[in-house]
DNA sequence: CCCTGATTCGC
DNA sequence: GCGAATCAGG
């Protein structure tokens, strides 16, 4: 693809407007975010500075410009894939959606509020059929568990099943991403 | 891992 | 002049 005015032209714009490189390349199509950036900088467009993407000015490597080159090994393999990954899902991009799940839920398992009516059964009291939720501190001797009755081969009664499945969900996806 | 922009340098 | 390969950082 040549860099024709008008491509010449819509990369100025979609760079101006913030868009980023993979982003605009896409647009443009028939070139990668790479030889937009490259593009970017023989125009001398104004690079994105330490703002919101990601930008870590003064940076100056350069290596010694007589010797070869001699990259790491080990992270050049993992830049190769992902290179080629992002090509792949390049491809697919189009339109973003957000459809924004808005939790007021919170599932506060009130230690106090305690349960149904507990049997108060101790490990060796507990039998197939018997809610196996704990009650207590196991360090304690006042601990127990459930011991209400559970439907078929359910560990739990219906009322501890729910609190021991439900609340496992989106909440924790946000929680997973951040580490 | 996925994604960003920045640089270098063979073509 | 181009842009893939790399690098560096979030």
């Amino acid at each position: 693809m040549n860099w024709t005015d008008e491509r010449v032209e819509k990369l100025k714009k979609l760079w101006a407007e913030g868009l980023s490189a993979s982003q605009i390349a896409a647009q443009l199509g028939g070139v990668s975010r790479n030889a937009v950036i490259g593009k970017v900088h023989r125009l001398c467009l104004p690079g994105r500075a330490k703002a919101g993407g990601t930008n870590t000015a003064a940076r100056t490597p350069k290596r010694n410009t007589s010797a070869p080159r001699a990259p790491n090994f080990a992270s050049r393999i993992t830049t190769r894939t992902v290179t080629r990954q992002q090509g792949a899902t390049m491809l697919k991009e189009e339109i973003e959606i957000e459809i924004e799940t808005i939790e007021e839920m919170e599932y506060v398992p009130r230690g106090n509020v305690v349960v149904p009516i507990s049997r108060r059964l101790g490990l060796t009291e507990l039998t197939e059929r018997t809610c196996k939720w704990p009650v207590g501190d196991p360090l304690k001797d006042d601990f127990h568990f459930c011991g209400c009755e559970s439907p078929d081969n359910s560990p739990y009664c219906s009322y501890h099943q729910k609190l021991a499945y439900q609340p496992v969900n989106e909440r924790r996806r946000a929680a997973a991403r951040a580490s």
